[in-house]
DNA sequence: ACAGTTGGTTAGCATTTACTTACCAAGAGT
DNA sequence: ACTCTTGGTAAGTAAATGCTAACCAACTGT
């Protein structure tokens, strides 16, 4: 599910591929033109792309149209934000646990200076 | 930057390495404990995370307690989020488009018809 | 019918990756 | 001192990955 989006993401030339067709979608030999790499490699790139289900494909007689299919990225931005909030969160009660313990230390120095 | 956060994230051991640090640091015995895989693997695992700066470690004498960085995420997260929304809004314009012209089309049979 | 375009597939290659075993260094506890 | 615990590192290996060159299939336009 979540693992082939991540897998097909890992790989740069891929991201790029999927911001080349984020706003249009377009043909294999207009994709491969963007890239130093030869067509079929391209090719691969995006039987990857499908399976992670982050691609569509439309047949047009000879032609084939790739387009990005954002839905294929819920699950992973899902796990993302879920990770990122709580860990964050988790993140500043620690902070604050500190910011708490710092000022206990000083009220305590305070005691004793007066003591 | 973003490339090596995408790349750690694209092992599923390491996901859940993450996941499991989420909440509290944890040594590399501990962390290791969970895993069908030896340690130094582990080991290898952490060194990745850390460099993606995904992971953050606190040694305190003979053990190093490692923890989760939500901040690493942020370019990727950025990323994801920017595609997404765009990619998003794109496809909703072109269904509204063919939702149109599908109405352009009944209205036209329907002249048709009385005529 | 036939040449050109478009693009998927295969085989082979070099590199990378995830793993193990073996080893080593540093701190902890007796 | 010396042993145990903890964990990083190195060498080696099998599998996966990204690439190219060569090939093939399907559709296009003449």
């Amino acid at each position: 599910m979540m693992d082939a989006a991540a897998h097909a993401l890992s790989d740069p030339t891929r991201r790029q591929i999927l911001q080349l067709v984020r706003d249009d979608e377009s043909t294999v030999g207009e994709i491969a033109s963007n890239f130093p790499v030869t067509r079929p490699a391209i090719s691969q790139h995006l039987k990857v792309l499908v399976d992670a289900q982050l691609m569509a494909v439309r047949p047009d007689g000879n032609r084939r149209y790739y387009r990005a299919r954002p839905e294929g990225l819920t699950d992973l931005r899902a796990w993302l934000d879920s990770f990122w909030r709580t860990s964050l969160r988790n993140l500043k009660v620690e902070v604050e646990r500190e910011r708490w313990n710092e000022l206990k230390d000083e009220s305590q120095h305070r005691g004793l200076d007066d003591g």
